[in-house]
DNA sequence: ACCTGAACACCGTTCAAGT
DNA sequence: ACCTGAACACCGTTCAAGT
C-alpha cells in the first residue's frame, strides 16, 4: 500500500499554490471577498490547512504583493537613466491595472519580499549609475514613487469607464449648483461639449519630474 | 410626566456625534479597529440604533472622509497660483498625518460630500484664473494631488520614527545580502554613517511639479 | 508532518418588537 | 420616530484530535 493514495491529500498544497489561488481571486472578485475560508474552498482543503503553508492572512497578502512586484521591469539595463526609470514606472502602473488591490496594500505595508528588495536596489544603482548621491537617489525614487502610486490609485478609482464619461458627465450635470460651484460646473459642461476627454495622462506628471530631475539639482 | 427624562435615550443620537465618535476611534485606535459595536459603546447606545442616523457603514465612512476634505486649505485667495496651490497640499499633507486612515480610503472611494466638492471647485477655479484650461487645470490637479497622496501614503508607512531610523538601518544591515543587493546594502550604509537622514522631503517632489507646471505648456 | 472539525470571539446588518 | 435584543450569515484564528 502507497503512502499516498488519491485521497490522501497531504504534500499537495504548498505556499506557491495557495498565494496563486488568493491572486486569482483577488484579481477577479476583488481583495474584499478574499477570506481564508473561500480560498480553501477553491483550492479544495480546509481554511485550516493553509496554515501549515502561510503563518496567517497578514503573511499571505506580503506574498501576494511580493509576487505583484516582481512584475515590475528591473532599470538595470544600459541606456539613459530616465528611459529605464520611465518603463519602470510604465510596469508598475499596469502590474496595479492587472492587480487592482494591490497598490492601496503595498504602499500601506512593509515588505521586505526578495522581488521588492530586488526592484529597490536597482532602482537605486540606476540613479547612482547616472551620477545622482545616494540621497539625491532616495528622494528622486521616492518622488517618482510617489506620483506612480498616487495617480494609478486614483486612476483606478475613476468612477466611470472612460468611454462613457461624457454620458456619466452629462448626467451629472444637474446635480453641481452653479453657484456653489462655478467651476466644477464649468469643468463639467466644457468635458460634455467634448474639447478634452477628461482622461489625465500618466506621462504627464512623470515628465514633469523626470525633466526635472538630474544629478545636480538636489543638493 | 414629561416626554423626555434622564433615561430616555431618543434624540439624543445625531449624525454629527456619530462622526466625532468614529473620527476620534480611527484616529487614536487605528481604523483596523473601528467597528459598529465598539462606536456604539462608546456612544452608551446599541449598534443598531446607529442606523436610524446613517445607512450603514460605508455611509460612515464617507462622512468621516468629507470631514477630512474640510480640513484642506481652500486654494481661493488672491496671490500666486503656485504658493496657493503649495498651501492646499501642505494642507492635505497635515490633515492625512492627523488622520492616517484618511487617504488610503479617500483615494479610492468616491466621495461627493459638500466640503469635497468646494475643494475641488477652488482648486480647478485657482488654475483657471491663473490662465489654464480646463483641461490643462485638470491634469495639473491631477499631478498635484498624485504627489501628495502617494508621498504622504507612503510617508505614513515609513517603517520607524526619523529619529530611530540610523538606528534600525544599523539593525538590518546584516540582513541584506551584499553581493545580490550591493546599491541597497551602501544605501544603508550611507544612511548610517550619516551623510544624509534618510528623510525625503515632500516639497522635493511638489516643487519639480509646480515649477514644470505653466498655463502653456500642457497642450 | 500535514490536515481537519469544532469552537471561540468576533463582524455588519435584518427584522420584529418595544416605547 | 427612534431605540433595542435576538438572530443570521459571516469572519480569522486556536486547539486538540486525527492519520
Amino acid at each position: 500500500m502507497p503512502t499516498s493514495s488519491k485521497s490522501d491529500k497531504r504534500r499537495t498544497l504548498t505556499s506557491a499554490k495557495i498565494i496563486e489561488a488568493a491572486l486569482t481571486i483577488a484579481d477577479t472578485q476583488g481583495i474584499e471577498t478574499l477570506s481564508m475560508r473561500k480560498l480553501a474552498t477553491a483550492l479544495n482543503v480546509t481554511a485550516m490547512s493553509m496554515y501549515n503553508h502561510v503563518a496567517n492572512k497578514d503573511d499571505l497578502l506580503s506574498l501576494m504583493l511580493d509576487h505583484v512586484v516582481s512584475e515590475f521591469e528591473l532599470p538595470n539595463k544600459d541606456g539613459p537613466w530616465q528611459d529605464m526609470l520611465r518603463r519602470r514606472a510604465h510596469s508598475m502602473r499596469r502590474a496595479f491595472l492587472r492587480h487592482p488591490w494591490a497598490p492601496t496594500l503595498l504602499i500601506s505595508t512593509i515588505t521586505n519580499g526578495s522581488h521588492t528588495m530586488q526592484d529597490t536596489n536597482a532602482t537605486l544603482g540606476c540613479l547612482i549609475n547616472a551620477g545622482f548621491s545616494y540621497a539625491a537617489a532616495d528622494w528622486a525614487r521616492n518622488a517618482i514613487d510617489s506620483h506612480t502610486f498616487g495617480y494609478t490609485m486614483q486612476e483606478l478609482n475613476f468612477p466611470v469607464e472612460p468611454d462613457k464619461y461624457k454620458a456619466a458627465a452629462a448626467h451629472y450635470l444637474p446635480e453641481i449648483d452653479k453657484d456653489k460651484y462655478p467651476y466644477l460646473h464649468s469643468a463639467t459642461e466644457v468635458l460634455i461639449k467634448g474639447e478634452y476627454d477628461g482622461i489625465t495622462q500618466f506621462d504627464f506628471g512623470l515628465d514633469l519630474i523626470l525633466s526635472g530631475l538630474s544629478p545636480d539639482n538636489s543638493q
